[in-house]
RNA sequence: CGGGAUGUAGCGCAGCUUGGUUAGCGCGCCUCGUUCGGGACGAGGAGGUCGCCGGUUCGAAUCCGGCCAUCCCGACCA
């Protein structure tokens, strides 16, 4: 570990790797599994993705999808049916060779994804125009061997969900890979206040099988770039594998085309990256297991009225559906805040003996105004007038937090025209530069620089010109978001 | 798999160079008491096959050999 402060966490303006790895142990958010590269999500984490998943659920929900689930096993032979789809994941799979103490006759893979077993089911489903589309999603665990695992980040075992949906033609299958796109950019904004670069991955970048490959990248406090959810158009690359045909209303055999989209764990290590400070985490109010923490103060007489008080206070709250908790560990208040203000807790609340008669609390807000020691500076409030206002102070901070994150990515964004200005602009964030689109050029800027080309922008303006590197013409018609990434 | 480092209590570390009482320190944990508006204090207590295996020695955390694991830096990835 590295040199930690008073509160046992390095901070983060000293080194972001140290003090993200023991961020998550302080945070009580994961612990590392027994195996090498696994993660054991803790009740606090886990309630993180549970609220992400509710609220990522109820979207693919509001666009016509349902969920399923798929297995965990799936037999070898099947990843080797979509050429590509197996040499890109062939380094890191999983196989099962015994079973029952008895070697198997063909290895199982544990899924890395189940764009095949799909496939092998959509091939038993469909058989008529009248059977699509087919819009389905998986919430479930995958498998990736990792060599350098990281918690959240990068772990052999993560959880996800896949949405695998099945369509006439390219053209609404287009509309299926960009409406989940959408989804994702404007779930990543709404939700965990992080405002997302949107753009197409370049075919270096694409997801191994896939025709067109969309990404929302988030960029990290550290000036990293997160890829943070992706969408497929897979053409019918897995249709013409695993023979998924339907009858159109000419009576004609037609592939079907299909899409992939995914978000995963790896969401919670973005808002961790993306929001944190040197004093912890900073949870957005909508992923936030503990909205407003309250914290009684005082002992002795006083403290059965204080606690009266926070418990009438926390039913108020409740029963606006706000995520409370009375925080009466027993330890010093100072402990406690500092504890909070560790776990991200948008909102506290402090009550204590002076604040009974006057029927007021103090509120502090984990992210805003300080003082000049660098605490924040605490709102005097009437009980009611809190509790009334406590929804929209909990949406202005969810604004405050994306404005923050947006204003950070934009300093931290910058467009380059020769190499020099490109290889410092990556050491802090994003650098826009035109690109020829050689696959070799990018691996010589790759290794030049540590970077890589994150996306080709959405809504880039359009722009031709010398490619950053080698000179020859750009290609994408606009410029090319590179960053060094996750 | 290549390069670098580290394994001593839950966490962070000292002790090893120069072998020798019962292996220490800080934090955390448990008990009792006092405390409570920015990480309180006192007293008592629990917790260790010193990564593993072997060797040298009267004696090994310490010296030697091998192995294993983890972490960091590179090639792959949500």
């Amino acid at each position: 570990m590295g040199k930690q402060n008073e509160l046992g966490v390095t901070p983060m303006s000293e080194d972001v790797s140290a003090w993200y790895n023991e961020l998550v142990f302080k945070a009580e958010l994961a612990d590392r599994g027994p195996a090498k590269g696994t993660m054991v999500i803790r009740p606090y984490g886990y309630r993180i993705w549970e609220l992400l998943q509710a609220q990522l659920d109820q979207r693919f929900k509001d666009t016509g999808h349902e969920n399923a689930y798929f297995p965990l096993f799936i037999p070898q032979s099947y990843l080797q049916r979509e050429a590509e789809h197996v040499e890109g994941f062939a380094p890191e799979l999983a196989v099962v060779t015994h079973g029952g103490g008895k070697e198997l006759e063909e290895p199982l893979v544990v899924r890395p994804t189940s764009e095949t077993v799909i496939g092998e089911m959509y091939h038993r489903w469909i058989s008529s125009y009248r059977d699509l589309p087919v819009l389905i999603n998986a919430w479930n665990n995958v498998v990736r061997w990792e060599l350098r695992p990281r918690i959240f980040l990068r772990t052999t075992e993560f959880l996800w969900q896949e949405g695998h949906t099945a369509h006439a033609d390219e053209a609404e299958a287009m509309e299926e890979t960009l409406r989940m796109f959408d989804v994702y950019a404007e779930f990543a904004e709404n939700v965990a206040a992080i405002p997302m670069v949107k753009g197409e991955k370049t075919p270096g970048e694409r997801f191994a099988g896939a025709k067109r490959t969309f990404t929302i990248e988030g960029l990290m406090r550290d000036g990293k770039a997160l890829q943070s959810g992706t969408s497929h158009y897979l053409g019918t690359n897995f249709a013409e594998a695993f023979d998924i045909t339907y009858q159109d209303r000419e009576n004609q055999l037609r592939h079907v085309h299909t899409t992939s989209w995914g978000m995963s764990t790896r969401m919670i290590g973005a808002v961790i990256l993306a929001h944190g400070d040197d004093q912890g985490l900073v949870l957005p109010p909508r992923l936030a297991p503990v909205q407003v923490a309250i914290v009684p103060i005082g002992r002795g007489e006083q403290a059965e009225a204080v606690r009266d008080k926070a418990d009438e206070l926390r039913e108020k709250l409740t029963a606006q559906g706000i995520r409370v908790q009375v925080d009466d560990r027993d330890t010093s208040p100072g402990f406690r805040f500092n504890d909070l203000e560790l776990k991200g807790v948008p909102l506290r609340v402090e009550l204590g003996p002076r604040d009974l008669e006057a029927g007021q609390v103090l509120v502090a807000q984990r992210v805003g105004e300080v003082d000049e020691r660098g605490r924040a500076v605490k709102e005097t409030i009437g009980v009611d007038a809190f509790v009334a206002g406590v929804q929209e102070r909990l949406d202005a901070y969810h604004d405050l937090l994306v404005a923050r994150a947006r204003a950070y990515r934009d300093e931290h964004s910058a467009t380059a025209d020769d190499l020099a200005t490109f290889t410092e602009q990556v050491k802090v964030g994003f650098s826009y530069a035109l690109h020829c689109g050689q696959p070799g050029c990018e691996d010589e800027i790759k290794a030049a620089t540590a970077a890589t080309p994150r996306c080709i922008p959405s809504d880039g303006a359009p722009e031709e010109g010398p490619c950053v590197r080698c000179g020859e013409p750009s290609t994408y018609g606009t410029r090319v978001a590179f960053a060094r990434a996750y």
